[in-house]
DNA sequence: CGCCAGGTTGATTTCGCTCAAGCAATGTGG
DNA sequence: CCACATTGCTTGAGCGAAATCAACCTGGCG
């Protein structure tokens, strides 16, 4: 599951999968000089994850950072009663395990396929080496760091004021913009294979809550759902609901 | 209030305040050369705010860094309802405004001072070239602003997975950490000088029940008050107290 | 003195958690 | 192919934590 026991297992490796120049990965690697892009591609190793496969633990030591190249990770964490919260979900062109890479901790929670998935491990060593020489590297990299606290702060800052139904919309939102599969008939499909205990736990919430949530938005004509699906006809409902439906007198604020 | 400002403020300006080897300071510049230090020199304003004192305002552009040498700032969010939540505070040897700055956002919260602040304000421009010229400095900057994603998140999770009464010891332990003083008995005093209502939003609860909450834990003998100080016999108790009373079976996870 | 902001407390209500039951879809073994 | 267990999800009823509302207390301060 692991970049250094990947190392050890040569039917898993291929290299040079993605650091070519496609869209999304651009944001990252766009900095690296054909040297840089040397050095990487003789160490980066990919790999395909099924799902349900876990890439690291919790727990364990940062061996180096995964691109995601394609398909769906979810960030877990478990509490010492075995209790396990689900707190991110990540996709195509996102990287994870640069924090503990970059802060020397060890990874807290643990990374597992949600949907078939596939990385680019590029070790510790290398993202350092890359970030020493290449000074626009790095900014990219403090840059992509400081919009991930922002955005942790910002639902940090939700998870204080707003009451469990304006946190599921907040969510539906992000999720609208993340994964919302734009149909022809104007209506938006959101498809995260989660369960609804996985659901419940990232936005801090019971399963049961959420479920009581739901029926009320399908009752109220927000929302449409079919199992993990959710079917939004219209997206301004879900904003007007916030406008609306102020628990704590709530509207985002200067961003 | 502001560095453009102050630049054209002659009697609120002096240069090379802080930039001098003291131990807190250390961490974060000690990785500039003499070079570095000295275009570091030639654009630092230093000024000396007095409590109440706003140095940034929410949506306000990020026109630079301000370490602080000396005092207390509270970083505090308004709502469009005109609500007020203070979100962090930050003291001496630690930086403000390098989110904003590195991810090219506006500020989102506003500063202001809660004890008379000396601050080394630097402006972006200065930031960003140290940044590329200083690859042992962005390095630093990455370690940093990886632990405060690592602490945002940590926060996340607590707010998602406490109540009440054991986010507000999390909060006492925290400030115990930054700003216990240490008395000869074995005591701890912690003076933050924050209204309740800040420090009820802090940890996104109402001040009545921040009260009550208090009351409990001080005829439990945890803790006792005198205004805004809060006096700690027995640091042990309070840590004893999140693993005795685990509300949802919390215990914090490998890290 | 009266006023006001900060703080505490009590009474009441609301929200969301807990627990338990039921249901649909899927899997499994006879 | 059916009986049965399992898993994910929903729903209802009861309860507890925390918000709300209102009263009151205290110490500055004009």
């Amino acid at each position: 599951m692991y970049g250094a026991a990947l190392v050890n297992n040569p039917s898993t490796q291929y290299k040079s999968c993605c650091f070519n120049n496609n869209s999304r990965n651009a944001q990252f690697w766009s900095t690296l000089t054909k040297q840089d892009m040397a050095l990487l591609n003789s160490h980066v190793i990919c790999h395909t994850y099924a799902t349900g496969a876990a890439i690291f633990m919790q727990g364990d030591p940062c061996e180096g950072l995964f691109f995601v190249e394609r398909g769906l990770i979810g960030i877990r964490k478990i509490d010492s009663d075995g209790h396990s919260y689900l707190v991110h979900i990540v996709g195509r062109g996102e990287v994870i395990g640069y924090r503990p890479l970059l802060s020397g901790q060890l990874h807290r929670a643990g990374a597992e396929v949600i949907e078939e998935t596939s990385t680019c491990f590029v070790p510790s060593s290398i993202i350092r080496q890359l970030l020493l020489v290449n000074s626009d590297f790095a900014m990219v990299f403090l840059e992509y760091i400081a919009k991930a606290l922002g955005e942790a702060e910002e639902r940090l800052f939700q998870m204080a004021t707003l009451n469990v139904n304006t946190r599921i919309i907040h969510l539906l939102v992000r999720y609208h913009d993340r994964w919302g599969k734009h149909l022809e008939d104007g209506s938006v499909h959101i498809t995260v294979p989660i369960t609804r205990d996985d659901l419940a736990s990232m936005i801090g919430a019971h399963p049961d809550s959420v479920s009581r949530a739901i029926r009320k938005f399908k009752s109220g004509g927000l929302i449409k759902t079919d199992g993990r699906t959710f079917r939004i006809s219209e997206f301004g409902l879900l904003t007007e609901y916030l406008q609306e439906n102020l628990p704590d007198h709530q509207t985002n604020v200067s961003d």
